[in-house]
DNA sequence: CGTATTTTTGAAGCGATTCAATGGACGTGG
DNA sequence: CCACGTCCATTGAATCGCTTCAAAAATACG
């Protein structure tokens, strides 16, 4: 496989290969396919065996469990830079989640047990998937709090700074979270229904928070959203923006 | 330090250690200290600059969170052979939560710098960690998508069964779940009201399926529990028992 | 044995969901 | 370019599961 940094020079930030010298670089990427993917394509379905670890180099991922009844949770969004499916590297599990691409996606994949083999023999890469997962669990610890003990508008909130994180693109007139999102989308997201985003965004809009577009989020005061999310009275951020 | 596997012989087969040679665990061990917790005391608080890195060895924590208006939530318990705090081997953070021994704990501590000096250099620990840390993700997933999808009763009792996975000790008459918990520890576990709680395992006491003494719960039918946690029809379950 | 903590239970209230119906946006094909 | 079907968003009304509050009962503990 080609060098991939040429074409994407900000990959060798990613934290799966930060700090790794060029000799192990090019093992590694000596190891991995890249393979693309279409908006609405997926690439792998929750409970199929688990074969293929991934790193993502431009695009993006939805990554979504279904209970058993059909009903779907989203449990983040991959963009470059990030990896998905670290379990295929451990052997004879099933993916727990599905990912789908949202939007034209290239990817690196290796075999789990490629991977291994690298990861036993190359302590640092090994660290450097601790370091990534260790910021999952933490984040997936605060998404459990939240939705244990926070309502919906809060939620929402959250939510949408969260994506901001992830996506979000200055723009005149304030942050544009860069991705077509349905409400059902972000209900998912949040753990709530459609129809309370709806609700709610609406409200925000009139408020003039937020301003949405073709199923696209302008934030427009982002300040006011943190307000909301973490429960502060308004008026003590009127004069800081 | 000693070798703590005359006294804990099980710990040799600990996800962290697991697979293992001599030498290594030898020099492991050589870096750590043990430490001796009493039942209410705290190992480290939410905030705290993360300083060490510990493995359970004996006993049991509880690792919880607190909102910013002081709303506990209950992340998980520690029981013997598990690690806790793997975020103080990354550098310069603050522990996102709270633990604290729920009964008279014994731990093996190391500081975070010596076990990222460790996981550099032998690059099995790394992935022993890397599968710890895995399934620590899996886990949190799916209790975020129980807490996003399923109804209060149904998360206590999938909380029941996971206790039993982690504390269940076969009795006559069922299995017991080996350790105190209030009402409102089940309810920060499984994110609802210590009323809520109390009302459920009332009325499965009436249907026989818990019985409970002195803050602890002795599961008398770990199968409707299961039905209830799953959503089955009772009756497919009444003749497999 | 008395005080503190925990549990139970009823009643009221509410936030959020559910259901249903309407309206709008978008893309395709006639 | 308009018609049509599909998908998504909005909104009102009804309902409900769960929380909240309050008070009493039970249990733990020094």
């Amino acid at each position: 496989m080609a060098e991939p940094f040429d074409e994407y020079p900000e990959l060798r930030l990613a934290p799966l290969l930060k700090g790794l010298d060029n000799d192990l670089l090019a093992r590694i990427f000596a190891a991995g396919t890249t393979e693309t993917l279409q908006a609405g394509d997926t690439l792998f379905a929750q409970g199929e065996p688990a074969k293929r670890f991934y790193l993502v180099v431009d695009g993006r991922l939805r990554l979504s469990q279904v209970t058993a009844n059909g009903q779907q949770v989203v449990i983040r969004f991959l963009t470059p830079g990030q990896i998905l499916a670290i379990v295929a590297a451990l052997g004879h599990e099933e993916y727990p989640a599905t990912a789908e691409a949202v939007e034209p996606t290239k990817l690196i994949g290796w075999g789990g047990e490629a991977w291994h083999a690298l990861m036993a023999r190359e302590a640092a890469l090994g660290v450097n998937v601790v370091s990534i997962l260790t910021t999952r669990i933490q984040e997936m610890q605060d998404r459990f709090r939240e939705l244990a003990t926070e309502n919906v508008e809060r939620r929402v909130a959250r939510g949408l700074l969260r994506l901001i994180r992830q996506a979000g693109r200055r723009v005149e007139g304030g942050v544009l979270i860069d991705m077509q999102l349905t409400r059902q989308e972000l209900a998912e997201m949040t753990g709530t229904t459609l129809y309370s985003v709806s609700r709610i965004l609406t409200q925000w809009e009139t408020d003039g928070i937020v301003r949405t577009d073709k199923r696209r989020v302008l934030v427009r005061a982002g300040h006011r959203l943190v307000a909301i999310a973490e429960d502060l009275p308004e008026d003590l951020l009127t004069d800081d923006r």
